[in-house]
RNA sequence: GGGCGGGUAGCUCAGUUGGGAGAGCGGUAGCCUUACAAGCUAUAGGUCACAGGUUCGAGCCCUGUUCCGCCUACCA
């Protein structure tokens, strides 16, 4: 064991241990074996992304649930797969393809698929290799594609049954048209950009009879092109004589009516009057309706003027717009113009700014689907993580509206609905039609739009398990364990995935939603490419480890809030990795020629270090089950740094480097702590556990060949012991107390100190007289008997009093002028007890255990105090 | 406009039934003590954003104010 590295070689354990457990089927998973199901099915990252700090947070903390799981006996699956992100993808391709001067309509549907398809194989790969740099343990036989032939049916087969459900309707409605990208999106797919800088047009409409004009305002002039009407408040008396009047287009060849809409129109707001453009904005489309007014189409796919706009034709929306104002200007009829912040809608995708249109889409009807889904979470069938994501899930879907569906793209599943050339009927099916359903016809035309990308996400959870065939692994791990993702797609998907797997499989898919932050910059910022702030977490594990990668997220991870990244955070960890790299080394070298046949005596210590590693375990678990990860990563930090490097190591190192029945029990105790501390770790930092689990003597590797099927140790496997904490807690808070004295003493460590001692615990100490010698430098241990050496100093621990003779080791001025400031400290501390305990409410209601620990403060600080005081006296 | 989260040590952040204000980093002082100087020991540093309230007692509960961030909304 002597030859054991000095340094942990963290990258050639990361290639080594991943390759062998992939090989060996650890990670791979049998529905038929026994066990608990335990499932989490990964979000499917894009099929052509790759990796960022979220997807590296996100899958750490899934890993380390399922490594968890793994190792409790539960029967685990995690589904790994990607994600073929329709409108993503698409417009990554046709970039590339204008580089190359062409557009997907000079290629034609079908090469352009092909172009797509290239792509995504050549690419495809990029996100699952970079996932496995993390130490994901996902069964990557089970891997999937959102447009794989399973998954594609199982869309289909949702498609046909919602139609036939009346659940699937097609419309012709107002939607948010995107003009670069040409295809129709939902209303989570436009972002809201606030404070945009825009300005508000006044203009003057004229009264078709020439007897006046009405003012309106605008921040969109190009609309007036498809105005047909002018909408005021009934009740308005400024305009209450115009209702039913009629305006003459000052430049188009239309009249249309003066109409009174109380929804609509605030009189308080601007001139109290509203041009209406139905077929070009929400409110506006309403009142068409209302009032059945004419729905005019002034713009063309890509936003520009059509013949609607006379001689505007052709422009381009914003250069209709100067061209409208200036035209009115001539006309006479500008009433001026002002500045005006507002809000505008951008695609997610394409950045252009949302053009409302009248368009015939595919829908999803919600209200029946989102009631069942509110309901779960409202009874508790599905728990959100924190819960305070409960009030996100409940408002949306409480409020929600249709779902449009389909999408002008060619990239993603194409709707399975055909149109009959000859009777117009419609034919939905599963299986590629060949006839009319209605009249036979062959002449039958597939719809050419695709589903949006989020209706093939949607049925995730069990198309990935085998659905719609009835498998095994559907069997077992539907409904799945825990979804962990972020709060960005709580709406895009994890409330899709709610009412599709109720639907679909009459179950909620999750039991748990685990809802983490975001990974942002160290100044809070998001990361984003143009900011230039993109921390690439291959980077990041390149320079530190995956392992001291995965305990900083871990740390990190903090229920509820977001994450400021500061990688010197994971240099830390990477110090906390070469930690347990070097405890390990002192542990093997302790443990070498370990007889497991020998006679073997625990010590205290031993006890010690087997019931704080219960208490340890405890608290990992705990921390586990409830999603606190820093919780656990910290516990596990202070654990083995803090109680077995700081304390129990020091003290074992008196029985490891002798002999006979003691060194035998210390032996075992590191082993079965080591095994244990080891296993504990495992989830958090596979790779190193995994090198130390193999360098473990064989007794502890026999159980399991790999640390990731060894047992996850539960409380029981450490015997309680609460004499044995008491008595070691007062052991060490004498040494700290002694260390302290010798600090401020400015004694050298190297100067021995012996020790009389006196009060309830004194007998306690000398049978720790080598722990105190090996970690406080006292060469002796004595009770008090008889009276105090006259140049001594004390020190007072709970329970006892420690008096360190001081003649001939210390400079007696100096000593005495630390102990003035002393008893001035410590007087200040016995009046704050005094008051606090003499207060008579605070005895009445505090709980005994805290009044009691009250008491026993201050009775320490008075002794402390009288101490100190004798101490000075003596020593003048 | 509506909603949510946050403001705790110089920095990054913990703090789960209201009862000793904590960790890591950084600072200071002292240590090459035979696993680890990527380490060990000790230590300084905080009106827990602000103002009220409840209580014997508030970082924690209530009310208000303020600053930052996010989500959401059709105000011409």
């Amino acid at each position: 064991m002597a030859d054991l590295p000095k340094n942990y070689d963290v990258h050639a354990s990361q290639k080594k241990y991943y390759s062998w457990w992939e090989s060996e089927g650890f990670f791979g998973a049998d529905p038929e074996a026994p066990g608990e199901p335990y499932c989490i099915v990964i979000p499917p990252p894009n099929v052509t992304g790759s990796l960022h700090m979220g997807h590296a947070l996100d899958n750490t903390l899934q890993d380390i649930l399922i490594r968890y799981k793994r190792m409790d006996g539960f029967n685990t699956v995690w589904i790994p797969g990607t994600d073929h992100a329709g409108i993503a993808t698409q417009w990554v391709v046709e970039r590339m393809l204008r580089e190359e001067g062409i557009s997907r309509h000079d290629l034609g549907r079908e090469a352009f698929l092909e172009r797509v398809w290239a792509w995504k194989e050549e690419s495809g790969s990029t996100i699952t290799r970079q996932l496995r740099a993390l130490g994901v343990s996902c069964d990557w036989t089970r891997e999937r594609f959102t447009m794989d032939e399973g998954l594609s049916r199982a869309v289909r087969h949702v498609f046909v049954k919602l139609y036939n459900e009346g659940l699937i309707y097609r419309d012709t409605r107002l939607i948010n048209w995107d003009p670069i990208g040409q295809t129709v999106l939902s209303d989570l797919e436009v972002e809201h950009e606030e404070n945009f800088k825009g300005e508000i047009w006044s203009f003057a409409y004229p009264l078709a009879d020439g007897s006046g004009e009405i003012v309106v305002a605008t921040t969109r002039p190009e609309t007036m092109l498809g105005d047909t009407a002018v909408a005021v408040h009934p009740e308005d008396p400024r305009y209450k004589d115009l209702i039913g009047k009629t305006i003459r287009h000052p430049l188009v060849d239309r009249e249309f009516p003066i109409i009174a809409d109380a929804i609509l129109v605030d009189p308080e707001f601007g001139t109290g009057a509203v041009k209406v453009t139905p077929a070009h904005d929400p409110n506006d489309y309403e009142v068409g309706k209302r009032h059945d007014l004419p729905f005019i189409t002034m713009l063309d796919k890509s936003a520009c003027v059509n013949q609607e706009g006379g001689r505007f034709e052709g422009m381009d929306r914003y250069e209709a717009r100067k061209a409208v104002k200036s035209a009115m200007a001539e006309l006479g009829f500008d009433r001026g113009t002002k500045e005006h912040l507002m809000a505008v809608g951008r695609s997610q995708r394409s950045g252009a700014i949302i053009e409302p249109m009248v368009s015939t889409q595919w829908f999803v009807r919600m209200q029946p689907l989102a009631e069942p889904a509110i309901a779960a979470v409202e009874e508790g069938r599905t728990r959100f993580v924190p819960t305070q994501w409960e009030n996100t899930y409940f408002a949306w879907m409480r409020d929600i509206r249709d779902w449009c569906i389909s999408r002008q793209l060619w990239w993603g599943h194409q709707i399975p609905v055909w149109y009959c050339d000859d009777c117009g009927a419609l034919t939905v099916s599963e299986e590629p039609a060949t006839c009319c359903s209605s009249c036979s016809s062959t002449s039958i035309r597939q719809d050419e739009d695709v589903l949006d990308t989020w209706f093939s996400s949607a049925l995730w959870p069990f198309s990935t398990l085998g659905w719609p065939d009835d498998t095994a692994a559907l069997r077992k791990w539907y409904p799945t364990s825990v979804l962990v993702t972020g709060f960005d797609i709580i709406f895009f998907w994890v409330a899709r995935m709610m009412f599709s797997g109720i639907h679909n499989m009459g179950e909620e898919p999750f039991s748990d939603v685990f809802i983490h932050g975001l990974v942002r910059d160290a100044n809070g910022d998001k990361m984003s490419k143009t900011k230039g702030n993109v921390v690439d977490p291959l980077d990041t594990i390149e320079a530190h480890g995956c392992d001291a990668f995965r305990f900083t997220l871990a740390q990190y991870a903090t229920q509820g809030r977001d994450i400021s990244w500061d990688e010197n955070r994971v240099e830390v960890s990477a110090r906390f990795v070469n930690k347990i790299w070097q405890a390990t080394r002192f542990a093997l070298m302790g443990i070498e020629g370990h007889d497991a046949k020998a006679e073997v005596e625990l010590g205290p210590y031993d006890h010690w270090i087997r019931a704080r590693a219960g208490q340890a375990t405890e608290r990992i678990r705990s921390a586990l089950d409830g999603y606190r990860f820093n919780e656990a990563a910290t516990e596990i930090h202070a654990f083995f740094w803090g109680e077995l490097c700081d304390w129990y190591l020091e003290f074992s190192k008196k029985a490891i480097y002798g002999e006979g029945p003691a060194k035998a029990g210390a032996q075992q105790t590191l082993i079965e702590v080591f095994s244990a501390i080891t296993r504990l770790m495992h989830p958090v930092m596979p790779f190193l556990s995994e090198e130390i689990w193999q360098l473990l003597p064989e007794s502890v590797r026999s159980e399991s060949e790999t640390v990731m099927m060894a047992a996850y140790p539960t409380v029981d496997d450490f015997p309680k012991d609460d004499r044995i904490l008491e008595d070691v807690a007062f052991l060490q808070e004498c040494i700290v107390a002694i260390r302290r004295l010798r600090a401020d003493m400015e004694l050298s460590p190297k100067v021995e100190l012996r020790i009389l001692v006196t009060g309830d615990k004194a007998d306690r100490l000398p049978a720790h007289a080598g722990a105190l010698a090996h970690l406080a430098g006292i060469s002796s241990v004595e009770l008090l008997s008889g009276d105090r050496p006259e140049a001594s100093a004390t020190t007072v621990v709970s329970g006892a009093e420690l008096v360190i003779p001081l003649e001939g080791v210390v400079d007696l001025d100096a000593e005495r002028a630390r102990l003035d400031k002393e008893i001035q400290k410590v007087g200040k501390d016995v009046q704050d007890l005094e008051r606090r305990l003499g207060n008579a409410g605070f005895v009445a209601k505090a709980p005994e255990h805290v009044v009691n620990g009250f008491r026993e403060k201050l009775a320490a600080a008075q002794i402390k105090l009288d101490q100190l005081q004798q101490a000075r006296g003596e020593l003048s």
